[in-house]
DNA sequence: TATGAATGAGTCTTCATTCAT
DNA sequence: AATGAATGAAGACTCATTCAT
């Protein structure tokens, strides 16, 4: 092999330069993190992320895909040994953030959100990769209804946005105050969200903010 | 001397430039958010700053605060007309982004939100407010379960934390895709989210992630 | 006059600047002409040249346009005490490197057509730049047509060129070996080579590059 | 060992590698010129360079003599069909820039000679060749003196500096706008020129620049 | 109060060069 | 001979901050 160095190794430096910029970020702060501390924390000097980056904003953007991405895999396999609508709560509660792993995760995604506010560009990839994700609720609920585990008037779409904020939104809190919430917590009220939507009743005739419907 | 305004003024220009500053975020990104760029967009100068905040930390700090400060004022507001359980929706929908300044609002939330991941004085600061917004929400709470129209076994915390992560996970997809929730969609999953609590019994006996007992 | 500084200083100061990086340029080459060497020569700090100019490109424009296209109005103003064909002479003669500040503007020029090849940008400006330089001998050279001093049959184009060709031809030999020539050299051989636009006798028939038409 | 062609195609590489850099001078201009892209031009990567030049410098400088140093041998050529004045015209008329290789190389002159400007050392690399560009013309103009083809009185360094100016002149014209000027007008102006050398009288009396001598 | 000139540190980016393979 | 990983220095550019007016 006249290869100087194998190639396989190119695409694992690029993971392993996205960790090291994810570590960075977790620990100073997406305006802190600067291309030296980068380098620095892997042990590195600064001149080689242009081996393997074009520039800062690429490398920012592999990290946030290669961790991001997976996460609705995760969803996914974790639904696979179930049934019913306890699939829909297994993906669920397998996306909540339990360990220090995954709030970790949910502190990049706080990040990197807030950072494509204002950057159009940044923007649209977010919301690629959210679609992604709640295509893959849309897709379970769509199959409960056809089988009858939930109610036939339900709009997926919308079911699958009210279980990812729900989600994303409970993660939020445990960000702000990691000790603060349990999973013994969070993982009941969360089923019982997802419980609510086999009698949702009430959802039916409810206009605007003035709602005085139910009072009648 | 007829200058009794002099101290109104300075705080009137405070907040103006507070103002100038949000206006720069929403539109550039906290990221591209120069000094120079938020006097600019006021038709001053640089300099000016100087004269009512020490440091750009300081005004964006003061910025921050201006505008979510408010938000559950508006909350209290709101919940003001009405009573029992209706209370507490009238509360969680008027805090529904609705139109672009809600929209803005939450898409200012969400940047300094990032903003504060991994900065540990910023991140307090956000969770002050944080529990100051569901404080609302579990008095309310706590009250509706006094008189009898919540449940006695609901925890008015822990609700609390859910109502607010139902609300904020909603605005996150709203932020991510403004066309493509309206608020006729959202309105109502909350409004069922809120009438979920009424019949918390599932809530009781749930462990984990392997949750299998409900099977039985 | 509320006014920290005056408005006039600005356009003096980019000339300043413009000024400072020329005699870098001629003292360093342009490759070695860095924006710090820039300001240390006059005695400021980097940081400076952001206020006058957005950036490396525009200030080397600038300079170069400050200095050249002046030169044109040089010869306009030789020209102005003459009449006939000395007016065309006066012109030629008025643009020769005779000194050290006109080497040094040729030197300029070679530098900034040096750094304009492949650069199509660049080339275009300097284009423009070239074509008001002959213009200028255009005109005159037309209205000695006119006036029956030169040949009817001149290109007034072509020959502006072949004027212009042969002056900027003589400042480079000029600027390669500067006590080489003498304006006792150069002032005869240019004034030769305008005074044989008055015979053009030979320019009728002659093609390409084999031209045998002298040997019949 | 059959290994004999070695140094030959060490030598060869050498001008492919200068002949790469030259494409990418061209292409990119000097400033932009990148040993990367070098190689990349050549379908190697960087680390091939050092088998073949010390560094950058010695490999633009082989790479501009490669070039310019066999333009004088081709002006030489020219002239070896001709006898009495066209040999001279010959020799001129083969420099110019006629098609785009020679013009190419003449934006490589240019390119080079501004980037030689500020640099002692590459200065006086360039004037050597330009020194031994003019004494071609040197000693042709000597010899049409001697064999009375050209009158006495003429200046043969003075003379050959002239024609070279009249020639870098004209392709500084033609680089600068390519399709502006054709060989069918540049042909007859450089003929008209060389003719012009026959009738120098006017060359006698003139001095500096107030030249008022002529309208007496 | 407001301006804008000037600073200077920090960051991204480029790139020639080295070297193990 | 050729690769490409890694270095490290240098340069452009950004920007918060200071300050004389």
């Amino acid at each position: 092999m006249p290869r100087g160095r194998t190639k396989g190794d190119h695409e694992a430096k690029r993971a392993e330069i996205a960790e090291a910029a994810c570590q960075v970020i977790l620990r100073l702060g997406i305006a802190q993190t600067s291309l030296s501390e980068i380098s620095r924390e892997m042990g590195y000097t600064t001149g080689i992320l242009r081996h393997y980056f074009a520039d800062k904003e690429e490398l920012l953007l592999y990290a946030k895909n290669l961790f991001f991405d997976r996460s609705f895999e995760r969803a996914r396999a974790a639904a696979i040994r179930h049934d019913g609508i306890e699939k829909l709560r297994a993906m669920a509660i397998s996306l909540l953030p339990t360990d220090t792993e995954s709030v970790d995760r949910y502190r990049l995604l706080a990040t990197f959100n807030g950072h494509a506010i204002g950057n159009s560009r940044l923007m649209k990839l977010q919301q690629k990769r959210n679609v992604r994700h709640w295509h893959v609720f849309e897709e379970v609920i769509t199959a409960l209804i056809e089988s009858g585990d939930l109610p036939a008037q339900l709009n997926p779409r919308l079911e699958a946005c009210g279980i990812l904020a729900m989600i994303d939104g409970l993660a939020d809190q445990v960000i702000m105050e990691p000790g603060a919430w349990s999973t013994n917590e969070l993982v009941p009220l969360l089923s019982r969200y997802i419980e609510s939507l086999r009698k949702p009743a009430s959802l039916a005739p409810q206009m605007g903010r003035t709602a005085k419907q139910r009072s009648a």
